[in-house]
DNA sequence: TTGACATGCAACCATTAAGTTGCCTATTTT
DNA sequence: AAAATAGGCAACTTAATGGTTGCATGTCAA
Protein backbone atom coordinates (compact mmCIF):
# COMPACT_ATOMS: atom_id res chain seq x y z
CA UNK A 1 0.00 0.00 0.00
CA UNK A 2 1.19 3.06 -0.75
CA UNK A 3 2.08 6.49 0.99
CA UNK A 4 -0.36 8.49 2.00
CA UNK A 5 1.29 12.04 0.99
CA UNK A 6 2.20 10.36 -2.96
CA UNK A 7 -1.20 8.71 -3.11
CA UNK A 8 -2.80 12.14 -2.33
CA UNK A 9 -0.99 13.96 -4.98
CA UNK A 10 -1.26 11.45 -7.93
CA UNK A 11 -4.82 11.18 -6.74
CA UNK A 12 -5.15 14.82 -7.31
CA UNK A 13 -3.57 14.88 -10.66
CA UNK A 14 -5.89 12.28 -11.85
CA UNK A 15 -9.03 14.15 -10.68
CA UNK A 16 -7.91 17.52 -12.36
CA UNK A 17 -7.73 15.33 -15.69
CA UNK A 18 -11.56 13.74 -15.12
CA UNK A 19 -12.31 16.99 -13.99
CA UNK A 20 -13.13 18.46 -17.59
CA UNK A 21 -15.53 16.93 -20.25
CA UNK A 22 -13.60 17.69 -23.10
CA UNK A 23 -11.10 15.42 -21.94
CA UNK A 24 -14.03 12.64 -20.43
CA UNK A 25 -14.90 12.86 -24.35
CA UNK A 26 -11.44 11.87 -25.08
CA UNK A 27 -11.24 9.11 -22.59
CA UNK A 28 -14.62 7.83 -24.28
CA UNK A 29 -13.12 8.51 -27.80
CA UNK A 30 -10.04 6.02 -27.24
CA UNK A 31 -12.52 3.76 -25.33
CA UNK A 32 -14.11 3.20 -28.29
CA UNK A 33 -11.42 3.00 -30.14
CA UNK A 34 -7.48 2.64 -29.33
CA UNK A 35 -4.27 3.87 -31.23
CA UNK A 36 -6.23 6.79 -32.70
CA UNK A 37 -3.95 9.78 -33.56
CA UNK A 38 -4.68 13.13 -32.32
CA UNK A 39 -5.55 14.42 -35.62
CA UNK A 40 -8.53 12.08 -35.93
CA UNK A 41 -9.29 12.32 -32.39
CA UNK A 42 -9.63 16.40 -33.44
CA UNK A 43 -12.26 15.65 -35.81
CA UNK A 44 -15.53 15.88 -34.72
CA UNK A 45 -14.69 18.01 -30.99
CA UNK A 46 -15.10 21.33 -32.54
CA UNK A 47 -11.91 21.84 -31.31
CA UNK A 48 -8.15 23.35 -32.41
CA UNK A 49 -5.56 20.31 -32.56
CA UNK A 50 -3.68 22.12 -30.55
CA UNK A 51 -6.62 21.92 -27.56
CA UNK A 52 -6.80 18.02 -28.29
CA UNK A 53 -2.95 18.10 -27.66
CA UNK A 54 -3.28 20.19 -24.28
CA UNK A 55 -5.76 17.30 -23.13
CA UNK A 56 -4.04 14.82 -24.49
CA UNK A 57 -1.02 15.65 -22.59
CA UNK A 58 -2.93 16.27 -19.19
CA UNK A 59 -4.05 13.03 -19.92
CA UNK A 60 -0.93 11.48 -19.77
CA UNK A 61 0.76 13.22 -16.98
CA UNK A 62 -2.12 11.76 -14.91
CA UNK A 63 -1.41 8.49 -17.08
CA UNK A 64 -4.82 7.97 -17.97
CA UNK A 65 -3.43 7.87 -21.59
CA UNK A 66 -0.21 6.16 -22.81
CA UNK A 67 0.71 7.28 -26.24
CA UNK A 68 3.05 5.64 -29.22
CA UNK A 69 5.16 7.82 -31.59
CA UNK A 70 4.25 5.89 -35.22
CA UNK A 71 6.56 7.75 -37.72
CA UNK A 72 4.80 11.01 -38.09
CA UNK A 73 1.83 9.94 -36.45
CA UNK A 74 1.14 9.45 -32.86
CA UNK A 75 -0.93 6.91 -31.57
CA UNK A 76 -2.61 7.45 -28.09
CA UNK A 77 -4.39 4.53 -25.84
CA UNK A 78 -6.42 4.78 -23.06
CA UNK A 79 -5.02 3.41 -19.92
CA UNK A 80 -7.34 1.88 -17.52
CA UNK A 81 -5.56 0.92 -14.43
CA UNK A 82 -5.36 4.27 -12.46
CA UNK A 83 -9.09 4.78 -13.10
CA UNK A 84 -9.97 1.06 -11.80
CA UNK A 85 -7.42 2.04 -8.89
CA UNK A 86 -9.00 5.26 -8.21
CA UNK A 87 -12.60 4.39 -8.55
CA UNK A 88 -11.96 1.71 -6.21
CA UNK A 89 -10.39 3.68 -3.51
CA UNK A 90 -12.77 5.98 -3.48
CA UNK A 91 -15.50 3.79 -3.00
CA UNK A 92 -13.50 1.49 -0.19
CA UNK A 93 -13.00 4.78 1.52
CA UNK A 94 -16.47 6.38 1.30
CA UNK A 95 -18.93 3.63 1.38
CA UNK A 96 -20.23 1.69 4.23
CA UNK A 97 -18.10 -1.40 3.46
CA UNK A 98 -21.13 -4.11 2.86
CA UNK A 99 -21.87 -1.40 0.31
CA UNK A 100 -18.93 -1.34 -1.50
CA UNK A 101 -18.64 -5.12 -0.69
CA UNK A 102 -21.81 -6.02 -2.21
CA UNK A 103 -21.29 -4.14 -5.27
CA UNK A 104 -17.95 -5.88 -5.86
CA UNK A 105 -19.64 -9.22 -5.69
CA UNK A 106 -22.00 -8.23 -7.86
CA UNK A 107 -19.09 -6.98 -10.59
CA UNK A 108 -17.14 -9.76 -9.64
CA UNK A 109 -20.37 -12.35 -10.88
CA UNK A 110 -21.36 -10.40 -13.64
CA UNK A 111 -17.57 -10.59 -15.00
CA UNK A 112 -17.82 -14.15 -14.83
CA UNK A 113 -20.05 -14.30 -17.99
CA UNK A 114 -17.51 -11.84 -20.28
CA UNK A 115 -14.45 -14.25 -21.10
CA UNK B 1 -30.56 3.08 -17.03
CA UNK B 2 -30.38 7.23 -17.10
CA UNK B 3 -30.51 8.47 -20.37
CA UNK B 4 -26.78 9.95 -21.66
CA UNK B 5 -27.49 13.70 -21.63
CA UNK B 6 -28.43 13.86 -18.23
CA UNK B 7 -25.72 11.12 -16.75
CA UNK B 8 -23.25 13.43 -18.25
CA UNK B 9 -24.33 16.92 -16.51
CA UNK B 10 -24.54 14.93 -13.61
CA UNK B 11 -21.05 13.40 -13.90
CA UNK B 12 -19.54 16.75 -14.87
CA UNK B 13 -20.90 18.73 -11.13
CA UNK B 14 -19.52 15.59 -9.40
CA UNK B 15 -15.89 15.56 -11.21
CA UNK B 16 -15.52 19.12 -10.88
CA UNK B 17 -16.55 19.09 -7.33
CA UNK B 18 -14.13 16.07 -6.77
CA UNK B 19 -11.52 17.86 -8.43
CA UNK B 20 -10.44 20.28 -5.80
CA UNK B 21 -7.97 18.58 -3.29
CA UNK B 22 -9.65 21.01 -0.77
CA UNK B 23 -13.06 19.65 -1.05
CA UNK B 24 -11.49 16.20 -0.93
CA UNK B 25 -10.22 16.86 2.40
CA UNK B 26 -13.38 18.23 3.70
CA UNK B 27 -15.48 14.66 1.78
CA UNK B 28 -12.34 13.15 4.30
CA UNK B 29 -13.29 14.98 7.33
CA UNK B 30 -16.90 14.61 6.93
CA UNK B 31 -16.79 10.85 6.45
CA UNK B 32 -14.84 10.46 9.54
CA UNK B 33 -17.22 12.44 11.66
CA UNK B 34 -20.33 13.55 10.00
CA UNK B 35 -22.33 16.21 11.35
CA UNK B 36 -19.74 18.48 11.88
CA UNK B 37 -20.47 22.72 11.66
CA UNK B 38 -19.24 24.68 9.11
CA UNK B 39 -16.81 26.19 12.06
CA UNK B 40 -16.04 23.17 12.96
CA UNK B 41 -14.59 22.32 9.62
CA UNK B 42 -13.00 24.99 9.11
CA UNK B 43 -10.85 24.97 12.11
CA UNK B 44 -7.85 23.01 11.18
CA UNK B 45 -8.33 23.79 7.48
CA UNK B 46 -6.20 27.13 7.42
CA UNK B 47 -8.78 28.66 5.17
CA UNK B 48 -11.54 31.19 5.76
CA UNK B 49 -14.50 30.01 7.18
CA UNK B 50 -16.18 31.79 3.83
CA UNK B 51 -13.78 29.86 1.22
CA UNK B 52 -15.18 26.42 3.12
CA UNK B 53 -18.70 27.54 3.02
CA UNK B 54 -18.42 27.78 -0.77
CA UNK B 55 -16.39 24.87 -1.30
CA UNK B 56 -19.49 23.05 1.08
CA UNK B 57 -21.57 24.64 -1.22
CA UNK B 58 -20.20 23.07 -4.44
CA UNK B 59 -20.38 19.91 -2.79
CA UNK B 60 -24.20 19.96 -1.67
CA UNK B 61 -24.73 20.91 -5.19
CA UNK B 62 -22.82 17.91 -6.07
CA UNK B 63 -25.07 15.88 -4.18
CA UNK B 64 -22.17 14.79 -2.15
CA UNK B 65 -23.05 16.49 0.76
CA UNK B 66 -26.69 17.16 2.67
CA UNK B 67 -26.69 19.53 5.19
CA UNK B 68 -29.48 20.49 7.98
CA UNK B 69 -29.98 23.55 9.85
CA UNK B 70 -29.99 22.61 13.57
CA UNK B 71 -30.59 26.29 15.39
CA UNK B 72 -27.93 28.56 14.32
CA UNK B 73 -25.41 25.75 13.16
CA UNK B 74 -25.61 23.65 10.23
CA UNK B 75 -24.89 20.04 10.22
CA UNK B 76 -23.01 18.48 7.28
CA UNK B 77 -22.80 14.80 6.02
CA UNK B 78 -21.52 13.17 3.44
CA UNK B 79 -23.85 11.26 0.95
CA UNK B 80 -21.48 8.33 -1.06
CA UNK B 81 -24.69 7.01 -2.93
CA UNK B 82 -22.84 9.60 -5.97
CA UNK B 83 -19.39 8.54 -5.38
CA UNK B 84 -20.17 5.06 -5.36
CA UNK B 85 -22.71 5.24 -8.46
CA UNK B 86 -20.01 7.23 -10.47
CA UNK B 87 -17.33 5.56 -9.95
CA UNK B 88 -18.89 1.81 -10.78
CA UNK B 89 -20.29 3.54 -13.69
CA UNK B 90 -16.43 4.43 -14.59
CA UNK B 91 -15.12 0.78 -13.62
CA UNK B 92 -17.41 -0.60 -15.94
CA UNK B 93 -17.34 1.67 -18.27
CA UNK B 94 -13.51 1.98 -18.89
CA UNK B 95 -11.95 -1.79 -17.70
CA UNK B 96 -12.18 -4.93 -18.96
CA UNK B 97 -14.55 -6.64 -17.27
CA UNK B 98 -12.21 -9.39 -15.76
CA UNK B 99 -9.70 -6.83 -14.16
CA UNK B 100 -12.47 -4.78 -12.89
CA UNK B 101 -13.98 -7.76 -10.93
CA UNK B 102 -10.74 -9.35 -10.09
CA UNK B 103 -9.69 -5.79 -8.26
CA UNK B 104 -13.15 -6.06 -6.65
CA UNK B 105 -12.78 -9.27 -5.26
CA UNK B 106 -9.23 -8.43 -3.93
CA UNK B 107 -10.84 -5.29 -3.00
CA UNK B 108 -13.50 -7.30 -0.95
CA UNK B 109 -11.37 -9.32 0.64
CA UNK B 110 -8.16 -6.98 1.72
CA UNK B 111 -11.34 -4.65 2.69
CA UNK B 112 -12.21 -6.62 5.69
CA UNK B 113 -8.75 -5.91 7.17
CA UNK B 114 -8.85 -2.26 6.79
CA UNK B 115 -9.04 0.53 9.46
C1' DT C 1 13.42 17.57 -53.58
C1' DT C 2 9.35 19.59 -53.12
C1' DG C 3 4.88 19.73 -51.25
C1' DA C 4 1.56 17.90 -48.22
C1' DC C 5 0.53 16.08 -43.94
C1' DA C 6 0.99 15.23 -38.70
C1' DT C 7 2.56 17.06 -34.82
C1' DG C 8 5.19 20.39 -31.47
C1' DC C 9 5.87 24.81 -29.33
C1' DA C 10 4.89 29.47 -27.63
C1' DA C 11 2.47 33.62 -26.95
C1' DC C 12 -1.77 35.39 -26.02
C1' DC C 13 -6.83 35.98 -24.50
C1' DA C 14 -11.06 35.24 -21.83
C1' DT C 15 -13.19 32.94 -18.33
C1' DT C 16 -13.48 30.43 -14.29
C1' DA C 17 -12.29 29.39 -9.74
C1' DA C 18 -10.13 29.60 -5.14
C1' DG C 19 -9.56 32.46 -1.65
C1' DT C 20 -9.75 36.85 0.76
C1' DT C 21 -11.96 40.96 3.26
C1' DG C 22 -15.91 43.30 4.98
C1' DC C 23 -20.34 43.52 6.52
C1' DC C 24 -25.03 41.74 7.62
C1' DT C 25 -28.47 38.41 9.78
C1' DA C 26 -29.92 35.03 13.02
C1' DT C 27 -29.65 32.44 17.24
C1' DT C 28 -27.86 31.66 21.79
C1' DT C 29 -26.29 32.84 26.27
C1' DT C 30 -25.70 35.71 30.23
C1' DA D 1 -31.12 43.75 26.30
C1' DA D 2 -26.40 43.02 25.16
C1' DA D 3 -22.63 40.30 23.95
C1' DA D 4 -21.07 36.39 21.79
C1' DT D 5 -21.52 32.82 18.51
C1' DA D 6 -22.70 30.65 13.87
C1' DG D 7 -23.54 31.43 9.54
C1' DG D 8 -24.90 34.16 4.87
C1' DC D 9 -23.85 37.44 1.18
C1' DA D 10 -21.20 40.19 -1.96
C1' DA D 11 -17.26 42.46 -4.01
C1' DC D 12 -12.65 41.90 -5.01
C1' DT D 13 -7.89 39.83 -6.20
C1' DT D 14 -5.11 36.52 -8.09
C1' DA D 15 -3.94 32.48 -10.38
C1' DA D 16 -5.19 28.61 -13.11
C1' DT D 17 -7.43 26.89 -17.13
C1' DG D 18 -9.41 26.12 -21.69
C1' DG D 19 -9.01 27.76 -25.86
C1' DT D 20 -7.11 30.38 -29.75
C1' DT D 21 -3.62 31.97 -33.48
C1' DG D 22 0.82 31.68 -35.64
C1' DC D 23 4.84 29.51 -36.77
C1' DA D 24 8.36 25.69 -36.54
C1' DT D 25 9.70 20.80 -37.00
C1' DG D 26 9.58 16.28 -38.70
C1' DT D 27 8.01 12.64 -41.96
C1' DC D 28 6.05 10.69 -45.97
C1' DA D 29 4.93 10.52 -50.99
C1' DA D 30 5.34 11.97 -55.80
Amino acid sequence: MQLNGYRTIDDDVVFRALADPSRRRLLDGLQAQGGQTLGGLTSGLSMTRQAVAKHLDILERANLVSSRRCGREKLHFINPIPINAIAERWISKFDQPHVAALSALKQTLEGEFDD
